[in-house]
DNA sequence: CTTCGATTACTCGTAGGCGAGTATACGTCG
DNA sequence: CGACGTATACTCGCCTACGAGTAATCGAAG
């Protein structure tokens, strides 16, 4: 089993990735990353950056090479990326890209707890879904295009995966659509009165007790 | 803009969706959580449970009904949900359903730090991942199609939202493999020297320029 | 030349997440 | 009938995340 790692925030890992080409000071990791384009696919907060890069330090993923003042700004810190930190970044990399994670998204905790409404209300809620996937669709589409000219696919990948995966989505939720308003979705009668009483039905009772073997 | 939620965290809402059907003490919440398999759509850390049904508590969301003892346990706090959190836990459901948010996944962050790595290593490490999903695949399909009688559909569905997540993305990785492998993807040399030199390719200094004007 | 707003660069406090530990009851095997 | 493992039901405390605040610098306007 892979220990934990030392630095378990992603921020770490696209921090690494960056001071790898040249040394720098927290604020200029951030500034590159947002240029970048990367807080589209990771999470930068400003309140972590710093605890980050301290906790790399720590464990020696970062060493300080220089703490000059530039003028008579407030003492920058300059961080250069030790040979353990390069191996840690290829290693985390590696690992993010060869193992598929069970991450559920807020989506799935939504349809899970569908139940507790209406299926009338439902039926607007995912459709409104649908037009807001499609809109954002559009427009990372029109992004990637034009930047296609100038960046390498190499760098697009990430961007050309997560538009995928939006549209599969957009599909999928026309597909569940499609069943509700076709009247196809087997039992919406219950699911009404399910919701009307609060009360489960008595034959989902042992709904309760399905365990699920498979690990 | 929907003012923030009294508490953040997911295991809130299952916590609220359960308690909903009959008053409860913690420990008994996270047991039915944990038989109905919410626990593979949401995170349910034990550590967490108290922390939310205090803090639910506090927020009048949730509220202390009996504080009994059965036989000489530990004293235990039974639990009611309030009109205010179940108002809550439906807002928060249709939020949910209405609302695509950008949750990039991890492998969304490997994916854009895969420069770092050879192209001739990625291959493999995207190649183990394919197999990986189509396990879990089967697996996730057979899980469902056993669960069809006796589970009505409607509890279903963010399985099997997640199964259609999941053959997305073996396509998607199966197609780049398969340009990869074919040496359509292009500038594969390029690449190559860049993860070699670790130095950016000048025509790529810009990069750090692009802007994203559609926010 | 000084005032004001924006940008740069960071610090700090605190709330929340979560694992590891604890204590009690219950069954069961000798 | 007592000793020991296992399930139940939590508590504690560290550590991380992160927003809100702060302080310095720079540029441009008056």
């Amino acid at each position: 089993m892979a220990r934990r790692r030392p630095v378990s925030n992603l921020l770490a890992l696209a921090v690494l990735t960056v001071v790898v080409q040249r040394p720098m000071h927290p604020y200029e990791m951030a500034s590159v990353l947002r240029a970048r384009g990367k807080d589209q696919d990771m999470p930068i907060k400003w309140g972590s950056l710093y605890t980050v890069v301290r906790n790399l330090e720590k464990h020696g993923l970062l060493e300080a090479v220089e703490s000059g003042r530039q003028g008579a700004r407030p003492e920058r810190t300059v961080y250069r990326v030790t040979d353990v930190g390069r191996d840690e970044a290829a290693d985390w990399t590696r690992e993010l890209l060869a193992t598929p994670g069970r991450e559920p998204t807020s989506f799935e905790a939504g349809l899970s707890v569908m139940a507790g409404l209406a299926p009338g209300e439902v039926v607007p809620l995912l459709r409104r879904r649908l037009e807001l996937l499609e809109e954002q669709i559009a427009a990372d589409r029109r992004a990637l295009d034009s930047e296609r000219d100038g960046v390498p696919r190499l760098f697009l990948v990430e961007s050309e995966y997560a538009l995928a995966m939006r549209e599969a989505q957009a599909a999928w939720v026309r597909s569940l659509l499609a069943e509700l308003d076709a009247g196809t979705f087997p039992e919406l009668a219950a699911w009404e009165s399910f919701h009307r009483t609060g009360e489960i039905p008595p034959h989902v009772a042992d709904l309760a007790e399905r365990g699920r073997p498979a690990d």
